[in-house]
DNA sequence: GTCTTCATCGAACGACGTTCTACTGTCGAA
DNA sequence: TTCGACAGTAGAACGTCGTTCGATGAAGAC
């Protein structure tokens, strides 16, 4: 079972969600198809196990974050955790929180984040909302760069950059008049940065839960 | 090529992503599968002209919508009918913006929703984050939505509580010392409104844009 | 020695995306 | 009228995938 999943993740790593097959994981565990199915019922249950396991280094990583007398820092911290965890996988959001059931760290990485909700002055209601929403800027974001690339991952790290150009490019050729902003962020979009965006979206929520916090 | 589009989104509604073949599409259109290839190269394109052809609806719902003088109150006005329109469509959500050569609608939203931050004063920078971030929150919530039920959509409309009760029931039943926040969660969970969950994600978020806004 | 249980294996099935070749109709040039 | 170019159509065929199934081994219990 151990050997199955790290083996599994290994294959996620190395070349994303489409090179987990059950014939390629038999082939490198060096056993058949069928073993497999005795460990796992169907290949969805496959990726919440994988996931699960992924999500156990994370966890214990935020677990030794030390706490600060600022929640909100500190939901901060987790969730930039999270993000860099998942940009070095990308294959996990689209898995993670998905079967809590199978996925006990997940739900204790949830946990660990509504904590810190426990220590603001909000309703259960407020905290449950602000909790999803933290996770959803988190494995949003995360999710759109899992699908972004199509082919170009393959090549070297040259064509990122080549392949936003050519967006940009395309946009600045559409005409100003009806297209305003997206010839002011053409530019922006053709230098941005995944992480400093999910940055900015991440801080537009935290500011938005804080004036929460603090009106009465 | 039109009608290959409408079939294509009729079957989306019908039953789902995963009743979109290339097989049953031929059968519905009554013609062979190498019709279709003729109109489309791949069935990511077909995903993308699909959900540009059905955000097209959504783009003249959201023009028609008038300007008030408070562009966060009209952002807040077209994520809520972007939602609401994905709600209904679940599919979308995974395939929104993810192609702007072929999705030229989906772009149009995008301007629209950007030309009302180009009303507020902030730099480049922070108007494509902004939009970033609550195309995030629209998406990502309804990606959430449309991935959520695995056989229980198939049932009736009563099997959505009761998924969501057992699963709260499960977390009741962990330690109430180490899982205090699940706790205090879990009804809120069983009665949860995905609708209202997105709200209150999109709520901190506007929030944290009109502060970002006010302050110099 | 036999029975039961845990575990392994890979052939086989059906569905899928995609490719390929053959076919039909139409229409301007000769 | 004939002919070839060309826009569309059609479906068999290929390889891959998730999943099922019956056969087979291994190892202790009685």
């Amino acid at each position: 079972m151990e050997a199955v999943l790290t083996a599994a993740v290994a294959l996620l790593d190395e070349a994303g969600q489409s090179a987990l097959t059950f014939r390629a994981l038999a082939a490198r565990l060096g056993t058949g198809v069928g073993t497999i199915y005795w460990y796992v019922s169907s290949k969805d249950e496959l990726f919440d196990r994988a996931t699960d396991h992924a999500v156990g280094a994370i966890l214990t990583a935020v677990e030794e974050q030390p706490q600060s007398d600022d929640p909100i820092a500190d939901l901060r911290e987790m969730a930039i955790t999270l993000f860099d965890a998942m940009m070095d996988r990308p294959w996990l959001a689209a898995y993670f929180m998905r079967n809590t059931d199978v996925q006990g760290h997940s739900l204790r990485l949830y946990e660990k984040l509504g904590q810190q909700t426990l220590r603001l002055d909000l309703t259960p209601r407020q905290r449950f909302h602000a909790v999803s929403a933290i996770v959803g800027v988190v494995v949003g974001t995360a999710a759109d760069l899992g699908a972004e690339l199509p082919q170009e991952v393959l090549n070297g790290e040259v064509n990122r950059v080549e392949y936003l150009s050519r967006y940009a490019e395309s946009w600045r050729r559409l005409d100003a008049a009806t297209f305003p902003f997206v010839h002011e962020i053409a530019d922006e979009f053709a230098e941005h940065d995944d992480r400093d965006q999910f940055l900015a979206a991440l801080e537009l929520t935290l500011a938005g839960l804080r004036l929460q916090a603090e009106t009465p």
